[in-house]
DNA sequence: GTTGTTGCAAAGAATTTGCAACATA
DNA sequence: TATGTTGCAAATTCTTTGCAACAAC
């Protein structure tokens, strides 16, 4: 059983031909990608997969926490990401991305949330860059 | 000679009367607006100011470090931001903004992105949740 | 077989651009 | 007056939806 089927299995979809490519896609992927992207790739390679389906299922995987979604100037990019939180550390050249662990960042929410009476529900760290291959 | 007569020049931009309600607006507006519901809002209350216009003075005020933006749900909304660099906590709920000083999260950052080998372009560290008022 | 999925074409929505009329410095 | 600005309409882009054919379970 790959994590590939994992992934779908617990997102309550079924395992069709498109949306295993998808995920077989993004899964080394080290970038983030964006829906219009991912379907042009994925066609160029020979897969058949509507637009419409690359959204559906880049969407539903998101929701379902198995992608992040940055906002990439206007546009949705999304990347496989790790079980546990974390924060990311994007080149801005060549749009890798890195994870990081954020205790620091965790530490911080909470006591600025409490500060001023906020419920938080969530929080977004992200640091912007130029990593070391690209410099 | 006001705020928002300067904030104009400094960004070279003349003082046209459309320029000035969206800076007047913004001026003690807490919470972020998207360019769609603040043109809306001028229209309502009689200023004579075209979507065109809206959208051109908020990307031109922002990439003049006048303002921030924030992706709020597949469009971009902008707020005017203080002249120190600082954070976010958004109220989910009002859109309620409030400005957090964020000298944790600088050390976190320029810790981080050494480690990884990146050179800091940017960094944006949000949390969100529901306020006080909300609840 | 039942029910979820696909993908085309069309609809929607946010944002940008061309360009002639106009306002600012 | 010279140059920057406006705003309409049209064009672009990204994203979503309707729906009939199709695939997974």
């Amino acid at each position: 059983m790959t994590t590939t089927d994992e992934a779908l299995r617990t997102a309550g979809l079924r395992a069709t031909r498109q949306r295993l490519s998808v995920l077989e896609s993004l899964r080394e992927r080290p970038d983030a990608v964006t829906a219009q992207d991912l379907h042009a790739e994925l066609r160029g390679a020979g897969e058949p997969i509507g637009l419409t389906t690359v959204y559906r299922t880049l969407t539903a995987l998101a929701g379902a926490g198995f992608l992040d979604t940055f906002d990439r100037d206007g546009e949705q990019a999304f990347r496989r990401c790790g079980e546990v939180h974390h924060h990311h550390l994007v080149c801005e050249t060549c749009n890798r991305v890195e994870e990081l662990s954020g205790d620091d960042v965790e530490r911080w929410v909470s006591q600025a949330a409490t500060r001023h009476g906020f419920e938080v529900t969530g929080h977004r760290a992200d640091i912007f860059g130029i990593c070391a291959a690209c410099r």
